[in-house]
DNA sequence: AACCAGTGCAACCGCACACGC
DNA sequence: TGCGTGTGCGGTTGCACTGGT
């Protein structure tokens, strides 16, 4: 797909800083208006900005919702459990964080506690043997170097996730050595969360999880993850039916707008009876996740 | 006072995916 | 089915600011 039409750079728009001027421009027209249609957003609003650009600032900066400020250390804190769990996920990272955007803690993560989560390393147990350590002593890798989930007596070939780090695809990770595992590429790598354990398992061993909330949250013919709705009382899940669209867009409705956190967790806990090695993994998460 | 390196953050970029036609 | 569009996401860049020398 590429560049969306709207972005192109020869149009006469303007880049860089908005204006205060801009911001009220945008931000009266999407108080009249709603969000959506950003492209047309722009011209209806007089504006010289690409519609990508519009949202951008909308979502990261004029939202009303957004929360100024310094990040607490609670919420410190759970960005870094959840990053452990989750990696360059910020999107679903933020979802935890009421007020705060992806953005805005993808760069605290770069800015801050990536440096102080390598300065923390420990030279015996790495962060995630910390938390649980089935996840990283059963994996291993093939012969073609593919990570491979070692549980109980099974073998269970671990696919890359697409898109799950561009940076560990293109080989940018010269800001981190390889063993680091607070760094964006070896998360994806080495850790495999529980999102990514559950995507990769195959079907015949990790059919059907069953979502209470009465939502179904299973892995599909494909190895993806899907969602189907049973509910039609849950507002958020149907506002957000056709949005993202992505295994773990999904997922993200699911567990930022569906269900609390600590009813998330006590709830995995239930349902992994039947998950074997996978079911450790969880009940590991139980401990640290807030 | 001037310079420079480090830092934080807003903005940009490219890609992926869903959806409608 | 293929294509264009809209949107979301993660990675990267650019720049203003700050502190040290």
């Amino acid at each position: 797909m590429g560049r969306s039409p709207c972005c192109s750079k020869d149009e006469g728009l303007n880049r860089g800083a908005w204006t205060a001027d801009e911001d009220k421009r945008l931000t009266d027209y999407i108080k009249v208006h709603g969000e959506g249609k950003w492209r047309n957003i722009p011209k209806r609003a007089g504006l010289k900005r690409c519609g990508k650009s519009c949202r951008l600032r909308w979502l990261n900066y004029l939202r009303p919702d957004i929360k100024r400020g310094n990040i607490t250390s609670d919420e410190e804190d759970l960005i870094i459990r959840l990053h452990r769990l989750l990696g360059n996920r910020w999107s679903l990272i933020a979802g935890r964080l009421p007020g705060r955007t992806d953005n805005e803690i993808k760069n605290y993560w770069n800015s801050t506690l990536a440096k102080r989560e390598q300065g923390e390393k420990k030279p015996s147990l790495s962060a995630t043997e910390k938390i649980n350590p089935m996840v990283t002593s059963s994996i291993m890798q093939d012969e073609n170097q593919n990570p491979v989930l070692v549980g109980d007596s099974t073998l269970h070939h671990m696919e890359q996730p697409s898109g799950t780090s561009e940076a560990a695809k293109s080989g940018q990770s010269s800001e981190y050595e390889s063993s680091d595992v607070s760094s964006p590429a070896s998360m994806s790598r080495e850790e495999p969360n529980l999102e990514q354990l559950m995507v990769d398992c195959t079907v015949g061993e990790l059919d059907l999880v069953e979502i209470p909330d009465g939502s179904d949250f299973r892995l599909n013919e494909s190895g993806n993850t899907s969602q189907v709705m049973n509910t039609v009382d849950n507002e958020g899940m149907s506002k957000n039916e056709n949005v993202g669209g992505t295994s773990y867009g999904q997922a993200h409705n699911w567990w930022s707008e569906g269900l609390e956190m600590d009813n998330w967790v006590s709830d995995l806990a239930e349902m992994t009876s039947g998950l074997g090695p996978f079911a450790s993994i969880l009940y590991g998460a139980e401990d640290w996740i807030p």
